[in-house]
DNA sequence: TCTTGACCCTCTAGCTGCTAGAGCATTTAT
DNA sequence: ATAAATGCTCTAGCAGCTAGAGGGTCAAGA
């Protein structure tokens, strides 16, 4: 039997995001001794192992209560999980993407700084400089 | 002089956010009409355009705040902003290898899907699967 | 000039995923 | 028996918005 600080230990999670964890109701609400501490047995640590696991991998919660929801029920088609997984694959592929353009921009803003004063600093002029920027949501009317 | 709303439209920016923007002072409070509405000139769709872009770029609205302040002081030295910036490169950098692993992760999970039943599907074996991942945190006594 | 509809106002509360702290109780080792 | 370490609940806070209620204002057309 495991106090919730032994169970934070072990899977890597903070005592209060256990606590917050049982409060959604993404883990089930533990035994207790007499004087009202929780106590963990191996079905929890799985649970919070799974959950941990899954936050790593960037699930959204929801989209962890879904997957345990499908692993409590083994008799539902495989391909539910699958298109969870790849909902998040997607998800991290734009990520991806948009995070290689801005280490582009912020690569070149660094590298032009001019090393003098802001008045003439390029990372600044780059920030103020919306010229580029205005295609997309720019109502050309207003 | 534009309304609130257009100044949204033209910074593809919502209305509650700017006036979130004004709640926290990072945008001004702007001139009224006698009915009590805001109007914007130049100035404030310079500073909104400067903020959003900033954004995008993935700055915290803290690290707007600063560049922010080095732009309205043109003889500091522009090392602060290029600072700035390569602490959010930093950041950005570590985001994307985060990422990539992630990404490699779940494509294999996809590719093993099972396409049975979710007792042997491979995407919730993987992350209900925790042997390799009680190295960080693991403390071996417990 | 009046009306209408699009816009604007403030205020409060909510979202995600935690995290921190106050103030007190329990457990465990010595 | 005592004291340190850990546990408890409750409330509030963080970023960065977003949404809705319940109303007021503005500008264009009839």
């Amino acid at each position: 039997m495991l106090t919730i600080g032994k169970l934070a230990k072990k899977t890597g999670t903070k005592v209060q995001t256990i606590r917050y964890y049982e409060q959604i109701e993404l883990m089930p609400e533990p035994g207790r001794t007499e004087g009202g501490q929780r106590r963990y047995g191996d079905a929890e640590l799985d649970r919070l192992s799974f959950i941990r696991h899954s936050r790593q991998l960037g699930f959204s919660l929801d989209a962890i209560r879904e997957l345990l929801d499908l692993s409590d029920n083994p008799d539902r088609p495989c391909n539910e999980a699958d298109a969870i997984a790849r909902r998040q694959l997607k998800q991290v592929e734009q990520r991806l993407s948009r995070l290689d353009a801005l280490r582009t921009e912020l690569k070149r803003m660094v590298r032009e700084c001019s090393g003098g004063h802001t008045s003439d600093c390029r990372v600044l002029e780059v920030l103020r400089d919306h010229s580029e920027c205005l295609t997309d949501h720019q109502d050309l009317n207003d």
